[in-house]
Formats: structure tokens, sequence, C-alpha cells
RNA sequence: GGCGGGAUGGCCGAGUGGCUUAGGCAAGGGCCUGCAAAGCCCUGUACGCGGGUUCGAUUCCCGCUCCCGCCUCCA
């Protein structure tokens, strides 16, 4: 069973077949960095970690790009309105961006591209686009000729004659089509400019991940991931750009579904963002990565608070498992993944049947652990130990509880102490006492488990 | 108007032409426990509506209703 991987440009599942052998080319179309992120970034983000997880997993040497836009029409305006420079505002949000990043335990990609640390690149590709008469310059900005390009349309499913243009006819400038998107746009008046031989001006939105991602990746790489809104404009003129340039470019395309909240997309422009470091003040991370993670990645999903709390329960539960299985076994073995958590990933990343299979052995190793069967223990704690770790879920990848060591010091040494009085009392059968001391830790918010080795204790 | 996705039990969320009809959360019963907690076992409640194909459809086809995304900055 190998991999296969659903793509958009085929509208059909395929099996992943790489440019070159063992190896994996990811561009994964990052933020632009207006503001600060909202879950459904990091939605899109825990996606493309958990392939590209599954891809080392699997073997593959993976090299994953993420752009980050950090010039753009938003940025420009939301630094004015801010009274800061553009640059201090894109710096500020991508420093947001990787902090949502590292908090929920998406690794780091193995590039991290900036838009205007490639305006060489974007030059380049705009000449090749010119001298193949695909491109020209006008009025201060270069457009790319969509008539030009006969496939236009195909990786989005639309029909250049179909589609709507929003722009009143007085404002379509210079372009020869209305279709005809900018490639670069004119300096204007007090923005930031860079110099080409069309004038100075600054980076369109498409231009620059064709340019980065073919900079990094080569003319021809494996896969292109994002989210579903960018299918149109954004990656069909990314096809285009590339294209007919004679780029080979993404042989797979990957999108991920949308975060809705109340039924409606999730973005800035609504007002109903949910910012990361907002959520991340009244839930844990790991509970906001398997609610992120655990659908399947091309679904919708829908976020509640009670779907917040549903996603920590459930993964307090694993997090049970492999923390009573320590207790008994130390660190976990090593074991090979159950052949159904393997099948899941494989057809298309699967995760939730994959959660499907973790489950399956967290239930099978607690009854070990109830019967006293160490080996069949053993043997379900390597394995969910193993299958977390490619979902990004391992209790000890996420920083613990904030805190600093000392104050934790103080907590280890108080709480055991506490038991140790708690555990006479319960000898003595003076249950009035014990149950005190159980409510006084109960309200300090911890939770004390009696088992026939002792009482535990954990945050509740 | 064009393109695409979806409607599953109290909730979330998979999946399949019939078979033991995922998994989690919640609920009820039992075991365990001094009582709990944790854990294990058991239980119930489904496939938007109307047709069609079929021996048989939640699953395939047609129509309808509703929802969502894109067509404009957007993960």
């Amino acid at each position: 069973m190998t991999l296969r991987l659903h793509d958009t440009l085929a509208r059909s599942v395929r099996e992943f077949v790489p440019v070159e052998q063992g190896r994996a080319s990811i561009y994964v179309c990052g933020p632009t960095v207006q503001s600060a992120p909202h879950v459904g970034h990091m939605r899109s983000a825990i996606a493309f970690d958990i392939l590209r997880r599954w891809l080392i997993a699997s073997g593959y040497d993976v090299t994953l790009l993420r752009n980050v836009t950090d010039i753009d029409d938003k940025i420009l305006h939301n630094a004015g309105h801010e009274s800061v420079p553009w640059w201090a505002l894109a710096a500020r949000n991508t420093r947001a961006f990787t902090d949502g990043y590292d908090a929920l335990n998406v690794l780091p990609p193995t590039g991290e591209p900036r838009a205007t640390g490639h305006v060489p690149e974007m030059v380049e590709l705009m000449q090749r686009l010119i001298d193949a008469d695909h491109a020209y310059a006008a009025g201060g900005d270069v457009y790319f000729d969509v008539r030009s390009f006969a496939d236009y349309g195909r990786l989005s499913g639309q029909r250049p004659d179909q589609m709507l243009s929003s722009e009143a006819p007085d404002e379509a400038g210079a372009k020869r089509d209305p279709l005809d998107f900018a490639l670069w746009k004119g300096a204007k008046p007090g923005e930031p400019a860079w110099p080409t031989p069309w004038g100075a001006g600054r980076p369109g939105w498409h231009l620059e991940c064709s340019a980065m991602a073919t900079r990094y990746l080569g003319p021809s790489f494996d896969i292109h991931g994002g989210g579903l809104d960018l299918v149109f404009p954004h990656h069909e003129n990314e096809v285009a750009q590339s294209v007919a340039a004679g780029d080979g470019f993404a042989r797979y395309w990957l999108h991920n579904g949308m975060v809705n909240t109340s039924g409606e997309k999730m973005s800035k422009s609504l007002g109903n963002s949910l910012v990361v470091a907002d959520v991340l003040e009244r839930a844990r991370p790991q509970a906001v990565r398997y609610l992120l993670g655990a659908p399947h990645y091309r679904s919708d999903l829908e976020w509640s608070e009670d779907g917040l709390a549903e996603a920590d329960a459930a993964y307090g539960r694993i997090e049970n498992f492999l923390s009573r299985a320590a207790e008994v076994a130390g660190p976990p073995p090593a074991a090979a993944l159950p052949p159904e958590f393997v099948a899941a990933l494989d057809d298309d990343l699967a995760v939730p049947r994959a959660i499907g299979a973790v489950h399956d052995a967290v239930r099978a190793g607690n009854s070990a652990l109830a019967a006293g069967d160490k080996d069949a223990a053993a043997t379900a704690y390597g394995e969910v130990a193993a299958m977390i770790d490619v979902l990004g879920l391992s209790p000890h990848d996420f920083t613990v509880g904030g805190g600093d060591a000392t104050l934790r010091h103080v907590v280890d040494t108080l709480v055991p102490a506490m038991l140790a009085t708690r555990e006479a009392a319960r000898q003595r059968k003076d249950f009035a006492e014990a149950d005190r001391i159980r409510d006084a830790l109960a309200a300090a918010g911890l939770v004390v488990e009696d088992t026939s080795s002792g009482a535990r204790w954990r945050l509740a």
C-alpha cells in the first residue's frame, strides 16, 4: 500500500509518485501577515504538518517551504491605520504566527521565504513571461495575459468566459482584458517600492509564490498546498504564471477545508475571527491541535467551544493511558505502527480513521493494564506513542502547564506530602480526613486517583 | 448567474450496496473503589425530503429543500 493523495487539479485521489524517489518537496501557502493568526490558519498548518510527518514516517526526505507574504495592500492599509511602519507590522505578525505554530507543535518549515526577499526572482520570472508574450507592462504595472494561456481555469474548474469581473470598467486601468491580473504593481506615492526594468513598484500576490517555489524547489516539484479558498484566483494564477513560463510546477495540489464559526467562514473581514493567542488563553494547545487536526483535512470544520471541551476530553483519554503506562513501563518501547493506522493515513490522510486506531490501542492497553498483562500493555503503549507522534500529539512535545521550574518543584514536593498524610488517614480508616485532603487538592485543580499501587495525581 | 463541497444517532465525526452497521464526547446499567476518580463491560437513540435502479440503498441515479466555500483581500 502506498500513499494516495487527493489532487485538486485531477479532481481525484492519485497515488503519490515523487519527482525524485525517496524525496518529497512541498510548498505550502503561508499567511499574509496583515493581522494576528486565527485558528483557520493553524488548521492549514496542522494539516500539512501531518502530511509532512507522515511522509517522514514513511521514509521520505521531506523539504517543506511555507512562505510569508510580507508586503501587500492589507499590510499597508493596517500599518497606516496603526501608524506603524509596514515592515514593523509584518514582523510583529510574523512572530505571532511563529508563536502559534510552535504552541501547536507544528514543525518548523525547512525554509520560510519572505516575498520582499525575492524581488530578483520575481523580476526574472516576469521577464520570462514577457519574452514569451504571456505578460505585458502597462501603466507602471505588469499584467499576466490570461487569454494567452489556454489552460487558464483548469485548476479551479472556472471558464474565463463565465467569470464575473468585479471591477468597474473604468477601474480596469491599463489591462488589456478585465481578467488579466497584476504580476507587479506600480509604485504609488508613499508606498514601498523596488526597482524593476518596467519601473519601481511592489510584488503582486500571485507572482511571489511562483517565484519562491521554483527558486527553492526547482521548476517541477511534488506538492503545493494551501487553503481551499486559495484555489481561485491565487493558485489558478500561480499555475498560469509558472506553466506559461515553461515550468512543470506542482504535480499535486492539496487543499484543506475551512474553519467556520456559526456557519460562516472566519476571516478578519467578517470580524468573527478566533485569534490563536486568545484561544490558547482558555484551552490547552493539545486540545486545540486535536480539534483542528482530527477531522479529515478536506472537510469543513465548525469551530465551537463544546467541540474544544470534547477534544480536550478525548485527548485526555489518550494522555491518561500514556502516563499510566509510563508508570509501569517507563519510556515507550519501539513499536511498529498498526496496519490500520498506516492504511488510514496512506488513504489521503484519513486522520479520523487513524485516530480510531489510536483509541482502539488505548482501550487494548487500558484493558491490559487492568489485567496486569505487562507485555500487552507495553505493546499498546509503544503503538499509541508511535501513532500519536505521527499526528503531532505527543504530550511531551507541548510545553507543560507553563509555570516556572521553581513553582513546579514546590508542587511536586507539596502534593506527595499531602498524599502521604491522606494515605495514613486512609490506613486508619479516617475517611473524613482523607476526603478533606482530596477536596483540598481538587479545589487547587488536581485530580487524585487511588490505585492498587498508591495514589496518583494530575492536573484536572 | 458560473464552479465545487456537504446534509449520519443527544453532540462531534468516519464509513459502507446486504455482514459483528468506526472512533470520541454526553446519557443509563454493571464491575472495581471506604466513597470517588480512572479503567473495563453492556445499553439505547442514525443516515435531509421525494422518486428511481436493485432481491436489497444511508451508500448508486434523478429531482427537491437547506447549508457551506470560491467567482473580490483571505489558510
